[in-house]
DNA sequence: ACTATTAATCGTAATATTGCAATGAACAAA
DNA sequence: TTTGTTCATTGCAATATTACGATTAATAGT
């Protein structure tokens, strides 16, 4: 085991899943937050603004580049990586749609 | 290692980070969707609903239960879960404003 | 060509997560 | 008290994740 199930669930529940997995480890949400402040941004930047070494950072990149949130360039012997915009805002629409689930509806029953 | 380092990182990114692996996982996912769906609840529905065995349920209400997303009251010799909509509010408030940093933002790099 | 710089990849160790069978605990009904 | 029901806990196997040293790849500057 320690194999997610994913066919027992919907694309819309593994969706969501996937992108609360990515926002699972704070070096990911410290690196977009930072990527946020500053419009431009190179991989030595962030391993000097994170506590984390090099190989670590370029594999969270990895993992958010995958997912399609981030977009990287390469500018000579460095890469500019950055917000993708369009993107972050569809998965946006996602994961708002899940958290404000609370507002179509009434009571507590306990 | 396999140990995240959160001593270096902000209270706010921990906390982003651990709210958004509770809904890392598509069963949880399911879990808190069915919960909102219908008011009252016990474990034994969710073992029928979704497509896992009772202990595996057991342990993702657990984990959603000491984040404090739900809660659960014994009721005869069955379990009432459902949502903490306080804790619910708090935890969107902080999701929330992750999401829409880039509402403070310009314009695209590359 | 040589050297320095920057970031990706590989390999690996440590730890975490997922899932379930087996068992246990609490209670209701007979 | 025995039996059945419901959910929690334990223990364990399989897989995933995190982190980093070592290395590689690519390019810039000399």
């Amino acid at each position: 085991m320690g194999l997610v199930k994913s066919e027992i669930f919907t694309d819309d529940q593994n969706q969501i899943a996937l992108f609360a997995k990515a926002f699972g480890h704070p070096a990911r949400v410290a690196i977009l937050q930072h990527l946020f402040e500053i419009n431009t941004c190179i991989c030595g930047d962030l391993v000097n603004e994170i506590g984390l070494a090099q190989p670590t950072i370029s594999q969270h990149l990895k993992e958010l580049k995958l997912l399609g949130l981030i977009k990287g360039s390469v500018e000579g012997t460095s890469v500019c990586y950055c917000i993708d915009k369009e993107n972050w805002t569809a998965m946006k629409t996602i994961m708002t749609n899940f958290l404000n689930q609370d507002l179509f509806h009434k009571t507590d029953c306990c």
